[in-house]
DNA sequence: CCTACCGATCGGTAGG
DNA sequence: CCTACCGATCGGTAGG
C-alpha cells in the first residue's frame, strides 16, 4: 500500500517534491509512523527500481531462453515493454524518471543493470545485422531508436479507449520492423 | 549564464532537487544575489521550458510551409528534434523532463503548446496514410512512437563520438521510414 | 552585490 | 500507531 502510493505520488510530483507527510497523508498516517514500514526514503525508490528492473530482465532472459529468429526476439521484446507498462503503469513511470534520485551505491547499481540489459538487446540486434534479415544500421543507432519508441508506451498508451493492447503490440513492431513507409513498388500514389 | 547553469544543474539533480543556494554557488553569487537577475526559482524553469518550445513550433512551422510529401515532411522532422536537441543538449533535457513542476496557469499554457505540436505532426502522418504513402496504423500510436523514438536522442547520442549528426539523421529517418526489417525479397539468409 | 534573517518545511528520531 | 521535537535546509525578503 505504501510503495502503490509512493509510486503514484512520485509519478504526480517527482522524488523530491514528495515529502514522507505527502506520502503519510495519503495512506492516512502520521509521517513518523511510516517509519514502521520502511527505513527512510530512499528504500521506498530503491523498491521501484529495482523491482521493475528485475521485471525487464526477467522478460528478456525468456526471449533469449526461446531459439527466436532476430525479427522475432525483437517483436516480444515489443511485447514485453508493452505488457511490463500496461500492467502497473504507475511504478513504471516512477522507475523510469526517478531512479537518477537513488544514491550510492545503489544508483551505480541501477545503471550497470540497465547497461547490460541494453548490452543484450544490442547483441539481438547485431545477430540480425549479420545473419542478414536485419538492415545495416550503427547498432547504436538502432538499439536506441528502438529502445526510445517502447519505453515512453506508458505515457500515451490510455489502456481500455479505442485501440487494445494487441493492436497496440502489432501496430508499433509493424512499425519499428517494416517502416511507416508502404515501399515504393507496392504504392498506390 | 544564470539560465545555463541553472539547466544543467536542474538536469544533473532535477528541479526539485536544485536548490537557490546550488545555483548561486554554481555561479559565484550568494543565493540572495540572485534574486536581482531573476524574480524566482520558478521564472527559470519558465524561461527554459518556453525558450524550447518555441524552437520546436518555430522548426515545424517551417517544415508546414514547404510542400513537401509527407514522407519528407517527417524526415524533416526527425532532423529538427536532431539538430535541436545536439545544439543545446543540456537545456533540452530540463525541459524534456522537468516541465511538469511548472506551476498554473504556466502548466497547462505548456501542455496546450506540446498539444497542439503534437496534433500538427498527427496531421502530416494522417495526409500521409490518405494519399496512401504511409501504411494505415491508428494515427496516435505512429504519432506516438515516432515521437517516442525522436525525443531522447539527447539522452543517448554522444556527439563527436564516432557516429556524425548526419548519419544519425539518415539512420533514425530510414529506420523509422522503412523499417528495421530487410524486406523478404531481397533477402539473402 | 552582500549580511542577516524570515517562516515554512524537510527527513528522521525519541519515547511511549 | 501517536505526540513532540530535532537540526538542516528551503525559497525568498529587508536593508544597505
Amino acid at each position: 500500500m505504501i510503495l502503490e502510493t509512493a509510486a503514484r505520488l512520485f509519478r504526480d510530483k517527482g522524488y523530491s517534491a514528495t515529502s514522507m507527510r505527502d506520502l503519510a497523508q495519503a495512506v492516512n498516517l502520521k509521517a513518523s509512523s511510516l517509519y514502521n514500514h520502511i527505513n527512510g526514503k530512499e528504500d521506498i525508490l530503491r523498491e521501484i527500481c529495482f523491482n521493475n528492473a528485475r521485471r525487464f530482465r526477467e522478460g528478456l532472459q525468456e526471449i533469449e531462453k526461446n531459439d527466436l529468429r532476430p525479427e522475432d526476439k525483437v517483436r516480444a521484446l515489443i511485447r514485453l515493454h508493452i505488457r511490463v507498462a500496461t500492467e502497473d503503469i504507475t511504478s513504471i513511470t516512477a522507475f523510469n524518471d526517478e531512479w537518477r534520485h537513488l544514491t550510492e551505491p545503489y544508483l551505480s547499481e541501477f545503471i550497470d543493470l540497465r547497461r547490460d540489459y541494453e548490452a543484450r538487446i544490442r547483441a539481438i540486434i547485431k545477430s540480425g545485422i549479420q545473419e542478414g534479415s536485419f538492415k545495416v544500421y550503427h547498432s547504436h543507432i538502432a538499439l536506441y531508436t528502438i529502445i526510445s519508441a517502447i519505453r515512453w508506451v506508458y505515457d500515451w498508451y490510455q489502456a481500455g479507449k479505442s485501440i487494445s493492447v494487441r493492436q497496440l503490440e502489432d501496430e508499433v513492431a509493424g512499425l519499428l520492423l517494416t517502416g511507416l513507409n508502404v515501399p515504393v513498388n507496392t504504392q498506390i500514389g
